[in-house]
DNA sequence: AACGAGAATGAGACTCAATCTCATTTGTGT
DNA sequence: ACACAAATGAGATTGAGTCTCATTCTCGTT
């Protein structure tokens, strides 16, 4: 029931969906880094080896995956999490909740051409990335008849996927 | 900063949002019990208490939230969290992730008419529900494209509310 | 290059939602 | 009333996330 494998699903205006792969993870890193100096931050090893780690990883990511992820190089709990309220807090990553407990974040992407949501399958915990112009419209739309300055959205739809339909 | 307050606005599908209360909350009751009924479960006093309590609010209830409206009647955490369980696989409650670690639950409409998602300030927390035909009709039509088969879906929306974009 | 104020870091204590265990109570059909 | 199964609850336990504070590191200044 671990959501450990991930899929990435593109989905087409018209059609149905295939797979993708986004490839800004090393400008990523870089903007990050100079998003934070410019916001008047020094520099730390903490928080650039967690930078490093979230630059490879298109999606949804966890803490306890992340200090498995940094492995050898020792970063302390507290470092890992401030750090990520940083990062949040410049619009760097994106907070995902897919609903058990744990948060996850993923980069955000420099050019909302990465910018995708999430499903979740009920039955094998896959997670399952996809993205959708028509529902960003509607999104869009929506936020501005609120009068709600939307800064992050989240759309997450649990199911059964295709593979345990079944 | 915590989401203790509860507006609840109504968006139409064409001009702006207005407050509404739903009443379905009765009835929800009845049906949760039949439903459960005739699931084959027996009946239970904890599990009656909750649905008494859940039955009377329309939007979001974390379980501390549940444990203090209960107030006199003592029920154990472990039976609210089963009774949720079981609430929650029966399609009968929806649980509401708001990003604070703190799972929320809230009754599942019967009719639809009920059915909404939720905005989050940034700033002092307030929680507000609304709802969008077309964000609906675009999700379900995302839904259809993927294959997914989708039960529920939850969409949250993160800012500046208007009372606090001053 | 040495200095010092302020920022970043990390070990570990702590909080608290959520889970698990198991003995006890309650519901239901006979 | 009886017996078996389901439901309940006290309390222990897990684990993500927060907090504190002493130490280390950055970086501008001398
Ligand atoms: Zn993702
Ligand atoms: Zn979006
Ligand atoms: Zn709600
Ligand atoms: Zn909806």
């Amino acid at each position: 029931m671990e959501p450990n494998q991930h899929l990435h699903i593109h989905v087409e205006q018209d059609s149905g969906a295939h797979s993708h792969t986004s490839a800004d993870a090393l400008p990523w890193a870089d903007a990050a880094r100079e998003t934070i100096r410019r916001a008047g931050h020094s520099k730390g090893a903490a928080r650039d080896a967690l930078i490093e780690i979230m630059s490879q990883r298109d999606c949804a990511m966890s803490v306890p995956d992340m200090e498995q992820a940094l492995g050898e190089r020792p970063v302390g709990r507290a470092s890992v999490y401030r750090a990520l309220e940083l990062l949040h807090g410049l619009h760097l990553i994106t907070r995902v909740d897919i609903g058990d407990g744990v948060a996850r974040y993923e980069r955000a992407q420099l050019d909302d051409d990465d910018h995708h949501h999430h499903m979740v399958c009920d039955r094998c915990g896959v997670l399952i990335a996809f993205d959708d112009p028509e529902l960003e419209a509607a999104i869009h739309k929506l936020s501005d008849r609120l009068g709600f300055e939307a800064t992050e959205h989240e759309v997450t739809l649990r199911g059964a996927c295709p593979d345990c339909r079944n």
